[in-house]
DNA sequence: CGATTTCATGTAATCCATTACATTGCACTG
DNA sequence: CAGTGCAATGTAATGGATTACATGAAATCG
């Protein structure tokens, strides 16, 4: 480009102004509604968002050119004037689990009943994602986090961190969070195989990082103590929640020669991984070994045998998660709780009475 | 720990210029940053986005201060102003599904490698969900969309639509898609069930609204045709994907007395719908009906027994479809193609060859 | 040594919508 | 009829970054 003389570009923008032509396609702004419609951009504006404020004639004039040109606002620019976009992003750590899409449905429905969007950020539990995403917080393109997992990003940010943590919990008192009540609910599973007549009650635990793990494992031990039964360390094992996790802990216990005639594990896929073990060892389940999961996700209904399982309140906890999070979007002031949901033992067909010829641990 | 003693630090405002303390959690901005690190806003701007053209002593000092300041540029203010947003939604219709989530991997996977970022919008198959997230696009909180489903929304924007179709494919030929060629890989999987010496092979469809399952319909027929097996309109029956749906279809069958030794599904969990149905009526899978499924999602290998299937290259189509964005969102003018992967069958414990004293219509 | 690049940095325009404040016109009150 | 209030609209500041263009200094060239 030559610099000589001036490069003013001359506008002849009028012709607008009295052809507005449909033009599909082209993106406008608010001074080009403005100009076309003969008002300023404010009132463009405020027939926008405030309608009440523009008299009837002009709002109807302005939303004629709008519809007509097809303009929808700068989101960018609305938003960082205004300061919110009105978008959280749910992180979750693993999209291919089951257990998370009924919370994100709650999450999902309270956001909309409240003029939110919900956006989902798969993490693979990875700490490097999480922190992008945060990130996202920190940069002003989402209000707040939701995050599934028991670790908390770090976002710079005034005043209270706008994150809500969900199903899982953090030891961190200024964050809420919603989760279930793990250590009865797990106690629950349990008792109800000791009622079952179990005794050589195996465990298959999550990692041992995640609060919760440790919670269903304390509620598993407190169980087998209520019911006068020795703890037997060789009974527990720790799995990575995967179908897998679970076919091997059993691989183990049976190579191991353990004696068993049930099997709680801290969530479905363990429980599913275990139950595909022990038919493929020519165990029965259930009349042989009985099996407890954790979660009852959808697929859990559908195993044969079906899953009893311990449900937790997916949507509830979704529901609250999000709820949490609009108040405090509302008002960082609200202080921060702990909400403790409960969660309920379904019985379906992976657990019976113990057999009476313990015949469980020959393989 | 407390001390008996007032140990307040003076935190004098002004005294940040010398002082700097870190002050954790202030919202800061390039203006602060500048100030702070004595130099222009350009220069702080440039030490973070093109560090090549700030001298090292500068650099280093202006990292130095948004290091110990935790600022974050405001992404909102710079995708403005530089009209883009390095963003991309991924629209899929139901988070439950697990076709979808290695299709994700693979989107992220792209996307990561080239400085992208991806969110996920669960639509639940609802025009108005997509077009709620079409629309920040429109107004530029996202820089494009990758779609499941076979629907394009509609955004009024400057020339190209930024919309990649994955999984599933449209007719508009302006938009790139990415699919396998699913006339092929049905008729693959309905002429293996033809080489076992099944003849009377039941189809459960997906719904008609989908090009995708119409194109499997199609592979079934024409692999009946090869065959020079008669079609039976009575043997197919149209299923929404679920599983209940498969159980459904087989129950019809059953009740309408049809016989078939082989049924081809359109998808996974209407197999394993089929299959539960079938063992329910004291069937037996394979050895009196074979299943074949559609998608290879993760389960198919843990049912039991575990299912044949067409394994859809989950990975690749989410590889490819965000590449065609990248490639569209670097160069509007690059044509719109229609990218066709390939699918294999992968043969499991669900099939079997026909068994010879066909009993299969009797429950 | 003067001229020309090159490098480092600064100044200010720009992206686009929102909104505080200002202005205008009109109805209504005393 | 002056004064007050309200409704409708306009003007311009604002949010926070990027970047074209300008400037000054140092390096290079002839």
């Amino acid at each position: 480009m030559s610099a000589e003389g001036s490069k003013r570009k001359r506008q002849s923008a009028e012709g607008e102004l009295t052809n507005a032509a449909p033009q599909p396609g082209r993106v406008r702004t608010v001074k080009e509604i403005a100009a076309i419609a003969k008002v300023s951009v404010a009132t463009v504006s405020r027939a926008l968002q405030r309608p009440e404020l523009v008299s009837e004639a002009t709002r109807l004039r302005i939303h004629e050119v709008v519809k007509r040109l097809g303009y929808t606002p700068n989101a960018l620019a609305r938003n960082l004037r205004t300061a919110r976009t009105r978008l959280v992003i749910a992180l979750l750590p693993d999209i291919a689990n089951p257990f998370f899409s009924e919370v994100i449905r709650g999450i999902e429905q309270v956001a909309y009943e409240n003029g939110y969007s919900v956006l989902l950020g798969e993490t693979q539990s990875s700490l490097v994602r999480e922190q992008a995403y945060a990130d996202m917080v920190a940069g002003r393109q989402a209000d707040g986090i939701i995050t599934m997992s028991h670790r908390v990003p770090a976002i710079p940010i005034d005043g209270r961190l706008p994150v809500v943590n969900a199903c899982e919990y953090v030891k961190d008192n200024k964050i809420s969070s919603v989760y279930i009540d793990n250590v009865t609910a797990a106690g629950a599973a349990v008792d109800y195989l000791v009622t079952l007549g179990h005794r050589d009650i195996a465990f298959i635990a999550g990692p041992s990082s995640s609060p919760i793990c440790v919670d269903r494992e304390q509620g598993y031990r407190l169980a087998l103590h209520r019911a006068k039964i020795p703890a037997n360390p060789a009974l527990t094992v720790v799995g990575d929640f995967s179908i897998e996790a679970g076919e091997r802990a059993i691989e183990l216990f049976l190579s191991q020669g353990q004696s068993f005639s049930a099997v709680f594990c801290s969530n479905d896929e363990m429980a599913i991984g275990a139950m595909r073990a022990l038919i493929s060892h020519g165990l029965r389940v259930p009349e042989d070994v009985s099996v407890v999961g954790f979660d009852d996700i959808r697929f859990a209904r559908y195993t044969s045998p079906s899953l009893t399982t311990v449900a937790q309140p997916k949507h509830a906890l979704g529901r609250e998660a999000m709820t949490m999070m609009i108040e405090l979007l509302n008002d960082p002031e609200v202080p921060a709780r702990k909400r403790v949901l409960s969660a309920d033992l379904v019985v379906r067909g992976s657990t019976a009475p113990r057999a009476t010829g313990a015949r469980s641990h020959i393989v």
